[in-house]
Formats: C-alpha cells, structure tokens, sequence
DNA sequence: AGTTTCTGTGAACGATGTTCACGAAGCCAG
DNA sequence: CTGGCTTCGTGAACATCGTTCACAGAAACT
C-alpha cells in the first residue's frame, strides 16, 4: 500500500465531509465510507473511535476553515486600506453567509452534532475554535470609538456573533431558498448597524438580566 | 379498552416528549414508546406515520407551548400596566429562556431535527407557528417611538428574535452551565438596549447587505 | 529464522426503523 | 343469529445500522 495511516485518516475525512455535506447526518455511514475509502469498515475503526469521533474530526476542520475565511475576510479588508467598523463587522458577517451556504450539509451537521444529546460531554474544543472567531470581532469593535471594556468587548462580541448566527440559521430554516436570502443580507444589515449606533451612544450596559415579574 | 384512539395519541406524544427531554433525539425510540404506552410498535405506526411523524406532533406541542408563554408573558406585564418596551421586550426574552430551560432535552431536539436533512420537505408548519411570536414582536415594537413602518417591524421582530435565539442556543451550547447562565442575561440585556437606542435615533436601514469586496 | 507487535479484514452481534400477514373485534345486511 | 366486510391491534420478520473481535498477514525486532 503507498498510503500512509495519516493519509488515509485525510481521505476518510473528505469522504465523511461529502457524504455529511450531500446528505447530512443520516448520510455519514461507517460502510459507505469504507467502501468509499477503499478500506474495510474495521479500518475505519482503527483510524477513529466512533462515527463521532469522525464526525467530530470533520466538525474540526469546518471551524478551522471557517476562522481561516473570517481572518481572509478581515486581511482582504486591509488590503484595501479599509478600517471602517460597519464595513468589517459587515464583512465579517457576510463570511460566514458564505461560509454556510458553502457547506449546505456539513455545516448543519455539525450544528445538530451539539443538540444529539442534551448534556455534552466535552465541547471545550469547539469553544476554544470559535473563541479565535471572537477575538476578530472583538478586534475590529476596539477599534471603533466605543467605550468598552475589555470584558465588555468580550460579551459583546459574543452578542454580536450569536445574533448574526442566530440571524443566518434562522433564516436558512425557513421555507423560499433566495427570497429568504435576500432577508437574511437585511436583517443583518439592521443589525450591525443598530449595534454600532445603539454602542455609540457609549454608557455601559451592566445590568441584572431580564426579569419579568 | 378504555382508551379512545386520540387518547392513545396524547399519550404517546406525552411519552415521545419525556423520551426526548431525557435523551435527546437518540432516546426516541418506537419499541420503548410502544412498551411504556402499552400498545404494540405496529400501533405506534398506526397511530403516527413515522418517528418522525411522532416527533413532527411534539415539535408542534412545544412551539403551541413557547406561543403560550409568550403572549402570557405580555399579559402578566398588561396586568402590571407594564407598557415600557424595554422591559417587554426582556420579559419576552426571559420568557424564551425560561422555556428553554424547561425542556432541556426536548426543545434541542426540535432544533437538531430541523437540520437532519440539508433540504427540508415542508417546514411550513414551523414557520406558521413562529409567525404568531414575531406579531407579538412586533407588537411590542410598535408601541415604541421609533419610525418604522410595517415592513421593517417585521424585519426588525425576526432580527430580534433570531438574535435572542442565537444567544440562547450558543450560550447553552457552551461548557459551564450557571456561570454561562449569568452571560446569557447579560448579553440579552445588551442586545435589547443596543437595539432599542439603535432604533431609537431614527432612520430605516434599506442597505443592499453586507458584501466584502 | 523465530518471535513479537501491529494492522487490515469482514463475518457476526445487537439494536433499531419499518412492514405486513394474521387474527380478533366490531358492524351491518339478510 | 349468521355470514361477510371493515377496522384495528399485534408482533414476528426483514433490512440496515454501529460496533466488535478473532484471525491472518505484514512488519519489525532479536
């Protein structure tokens, strides 16, 4: 065999990544990746612990790629001697809308992958990739003339990204593919812009949470 | 028997929901909701096309049951003379949370389900569903004193929100669970102060959306 | 060469979703 | 009451999974 254990783990990922991103968690199968791969499904085994382990190693990747692409997004600006902050909160924002529509299956398998079971297990890894994606974000508010704290840049970061996250998956759930589209583009434009205009007001924000009675 | 054919179904749902609260998706299994409703498996088909047809018929329970808590969340305020839109749009937040954390299993499920498959056959249900908490929304977004027209509450309840949605599932997607609990607040408290003072200077935002280059 | 360690293999096992032929139970006409 | 017709519950059976493991062959080492 001129494939190397290493080499053939790549192989068996890019084949669980295409089987994931054409037909989602139900489509990644321990036999068809073997037959794929060219292995037997014992090798597959030998290579990973589990499918999820498999899953988990492909979910790696995706995050990887997806901090590449927001980095990309960010350097692409400076080349263009862009500093803008609505300009690069939008293009960041506008990357992963690609990032996602690029990885139509995998992207919300890996998504799923967190919800299989109510109480993870060990997601520390996950956190430690995406917390690259909030350091850019944090990046670009210090630059603009908020005044916050580095704790509150943290926080708001994660607003910001979980609000544009929540903006695209919610959108992409919903019925009409393109007119949704368009929807999505707006109501993150809204937004980023609402969240620049409401954080230049300055004044922090340390409230006790919302209670209702 | 005693049972009447429609009463089985409650039943069955009732016990498909703890099945899912408990376990998750995997948890949801016909032999044990047929063993602990005391009918067969082949009723079970009976009675539901699929699991997932029995899945679909919780999912619809639990967006009836987050509907409900919304619009009494709202008139728990009414009651009060609460009409400030700052406090009713965190109440409705808090009402979402509350929600959530009371179905710890069963309402990730609905959202891993919702991803299965990259192409969804009829989400339409869901959406019709979700429309009745983005009127309550937007509602609440009228009373306010900003200058928005019928289009753009719309747009700026579903931005609002998937935007709470987001932070809700990411922060309970996250490690620890109480100290997360406390950021959750905080950055919905950000959101809907950033949103309100970013509405509030005036000035819709028809922008083309966000591209890069 | 002999021994040990490693690794790929695929048959086998258990669990699961789904089907379907069978039978019991109601219902209705004669 | 009886015979046919329909409806509905049943669970054995089938296909398909994930996962294991005894075995064989290769490789490495003494």
């Amino acid at each position: 065999m001129a494939l190397d254990k290493e080499e053939t783990g790549e192989r068996v990922l890019a084949i669980a990544e295409a089987l994931l991103n054409e037909g989602g968690m139900d489509n990644l199968k321990a036999r068809t990746i073997a037959e794929q791969a060219g292995i037997s499904v014992g090798s597959v085994y030998n290579l990973f612990s589990d499918l999820d382990g498999v899953h988990r190693a492909v979910n790696m990747r995706l995050l990887d790629r997806l901090g590449v692409a927001g980095a990309a997004a960010m350097a692409d600006l400076g080349r263009h001697g862009i500093t803008d902050v609505r300009q690069r909160l939008l293009a960041l924002a506008a990357a992963y809308v690609r990032f996602v529509e690029a990885h139509p299956g995998s992207w919300p398998a890996l998504l799923a992958f967190n919800r299989r079971r109510p109480v993870l297990t060990e997601p520390d890894v996950y956190e430690a990739r995406l917390d690259q994606l909030f350091e850019i974000i944090a990046s670009v508010l210090a630059d603009g003339d908020f005044d916050l704290d580095e704790d509150m840049r943290r926080i708001a970061a994660r607003t910001l990204w979980s609000s544009v996250h929540g903006i695209v998956t919610s959108g992409y759930a919903a019925r009409s593919v393109r007119r949704q589209a368009d929807e999505i583009d707006q109501q993150i434009a809204l937004l980023v812009n609402v969240f620049i205009r409401g954080l230049e007001r300055g004044g922090t924000f340390a409230h006790s949470g919302p209670t209702a009675s």
